[in-house]
DNA sequence: GGCTAATAGATATTTTTTTCTCTTTTGGCA
DNA sequence: TGCCAAAAGAGAAAAAAATATCTATTAGCC
């Protein structure tokens, strides 16, 4: 759905105004009834022989995705991977704004990465008791994450994405959405394991004829 | 598959000989049968009321994602994220080995990032023309991600992890996997939108009862 | 020694997802 | 005006994944 939308939004910006489920098929490589079923899913409706209003469509993903009203977001840990997510300019877009950022570096501490002032994680229970953010993002070492989660359910803090490498244990009405950084790699190796294999067999049976 | 694995090496650290499918389905948070599905996979053998040999475990994963022996990339564009995967530790025991890192920034290049010096994009096609890697991880911007692309499989490189927020064009033979930064914040926000809404339907009922 | 419970392993069932096929609409063109 | 082809839309079939159920083994305990 990002990448629909990813693509949608720069396809309005060039002007383009209306959408078929074959251009966009196309741009990812995938299936033409892959993207209609897609976009079934967010209940649009579209014109026969002409395609999808972009705007209508875009309005349609963004609803469907939740991403109409702003989301509020805290980010712990300002390491290179939560400096990563500061730069990452398209969550403005997605409606996600990070709102506050801690850290337990006194390096760190007082400095601004992307106009985002770094605060102590030790005073993350004041400044964000009234200022209650909608998700926290967790970029902390693995060590400290299940600590920080900790704290943040404690504040009242519900949904969490967390990039550290580790299985957090939280309640039950916490939601927790985990990045694997190396499961795209772990995906890549397997297709490449297996294309070579198969580069391999095809080469073998030249060989034999 | 990473998970399993992560987990794994700590428990081994630990000094742990044997696994349990109960175990690793109580760590992640997931159906028993889902993990001993996903062993089973992997074609190793446990022992009944035992479980499942710790070492026996990693070999057969690591066989199984083709991480035995050194997968060996390049990197291209040196940014935040670009230095965040440099910074990322757990690489090198999957046996991702980054040999060398490209940017086009003159106040980056000649620089060293984790250990990393960072040369001149210009100089790709002479650095890379006999030491050709395995895998091209791309972190450049998105304007410029299929003119990198385009390098890099002309260099002969078939398999590319790519970062950039763009569906890059490649022949038939090469092999991309794209990361959605913005795809786990969709999932995210799926789960919210869905979550809140029942939490407002439970208190809905609670009023009218 | 025999019972019990924990565990792997195999098979069957259900559900979900993917894929295919057919139908309907309609803009463009001759 | 009427045909054609490109597109959405709906339904069916096939494939895959998730889940459940059953069986076999065996360590630990009484």
């Amino acid at each position: 759905m990002p990448t629909y939308l990813h693509k949608l939004l720069r396809m309005r910006l060039e002007g383009k105004e209306v959408v078929s489920t074959t251009e966009l098929a196309d741009y990812m490589n995938i299936e033409l009834i892959v993207v209609r079923k897609d976009i079934m899913l967010t209940g649009v409706s579209g014109r026969r022989r002409v395609g999808y209003d972009i705007n209508d469509l875009i309005n349609h993903i963004m609803s469907f995705l939740g991403w109409e009203q702003t989301i509020r977001a805290t980010l712990i840990g300002a390491g290179a991977l939560g400096a990563a997510l500061l730069g990452y300019d398209d969550f403005s877009r997605y409606g996600l704004l990070i709102e506050s950022v801690f850290d337990c570096d006194s390096s760190k501490i007082g400095q601004e990465i992307r106009g985002h002032e770094i605060y102590d994680i030790a005073t993350i229970r004041t400044r964000l008791k009234l200022a209650r953010p909608d998700i926290a993002i967790i970029c902390v070492p693995n060590l400290s994450a299940q600590l920080v989660a900790d704290q943040v359910i404690s504040l009242g803090i519900r949904y969490i994405w967390n990039f550290a490498n580790v299985c957090l244990q939280v309640p039950e009405n916490v939601i927790v959405q985990r990045e694997v950084i190396a499961g795209g790699l772990a995906m890549l190796s397997v297709k490449m394991k297996y294309d070579r294999n198969q580069l391999a067999d095809a080469r073998a049976l030249e060989a034999e004829s």
